[in-house]
DNA sequence: TTGACAGTTAGCTAAGCAGCTAAGTATAAG
DNA sequence: CTTATACTTAGCTGCTTAGCTAACTGTCAA
């Protein structure tokens, strides 16, 4: 029962739920990324990827200095089709993927760049 | 994406997951019958099973003084599956079947002359 | 080798929540 | 009507956790 409750815990969070939604677009999101799209500290945004990635939900991938994270491939079937149910039409994730479009448009070394101050990666 | 967050954040709790876990082997269950298997006090079942409920998981229905809980008929089926497949073969849910063998065997009213101190439901 | 930099870990604070007791509500019994 | 009783609500306490800043780790570039 320890597994099912640490998903339960880890899904039960705004922003880590707009984390999978965003998931479920984007193959891979560039923990840059994630700082973008949740508007938090990276500490912040590590933290959560973290406890995604111990509850099995997220897997992540290092190149370098980046860290890529993407959907476990062994995620729970019936777990992917009621979350992409639920998660499909809400007003709410209609923001973030419009801001998702935009976060991925631009070049991760850009993003950074930005986060730290820089003029770059344009904002409209 | 309100409710579904709700709904995780009702599901992110060890008792309630033996709840709902137990009213996948039981039709319904009478409050104190959940007091019985959690082991905690009156008022914390109460505040367990009100959020269950609100979170659209569980169904109540009163007859008189008693309350009776039961699956929502409405529970995503792709939820009911992940569930029951996640919860079936827990060594932590074992004990809870037999307690729960033993608690149903018991008249509902006698279960509730137990819990104020009544020497009754023989207790092996 | 040194400095820059992406990400993580540690330590703090504030908010949320599970447990309790005690008081309140609603129904049945006397 | 009054009392007993099944459950709920209110108020408290201790624990967990989401957010932050600051310090640390590991990698790349000069």
């Amino acid at each position: 029962m320890n597994k099912i409750l640490e998903q339960f815990k880890a899904l039960s969070d705004r922003n880590r739920l707009r984390v999978m939604a965003a998931l479920f677009h984007i193959d891979e999101l560039c923990a840059c990324q994630v700082v973008e799209l949740l508007a938090v500290t990276g500490a912040t945004a590590s933290r959560h990827m973290g406890l995604l990635v111990r509850a099995g939900l997220v897997e992540s991938r290092k190149e370098g200095r980046w860290v890529y994270y993407r959907l476990a491939a062994s995620l729970n079937i019936q777990l992917v089709q009621w979350l992409e149910a639920e998660l499909k039409n809400t007003d709410e994730l209609e923001a973030d993927r419009a801001l998702l479009m935009e976060i991925v448009s631009c070049d991760p070394e850009e993003l950074c760049r930005k986060q730290r101050g820089v003029e770059c990666c344009p904002n409209p």
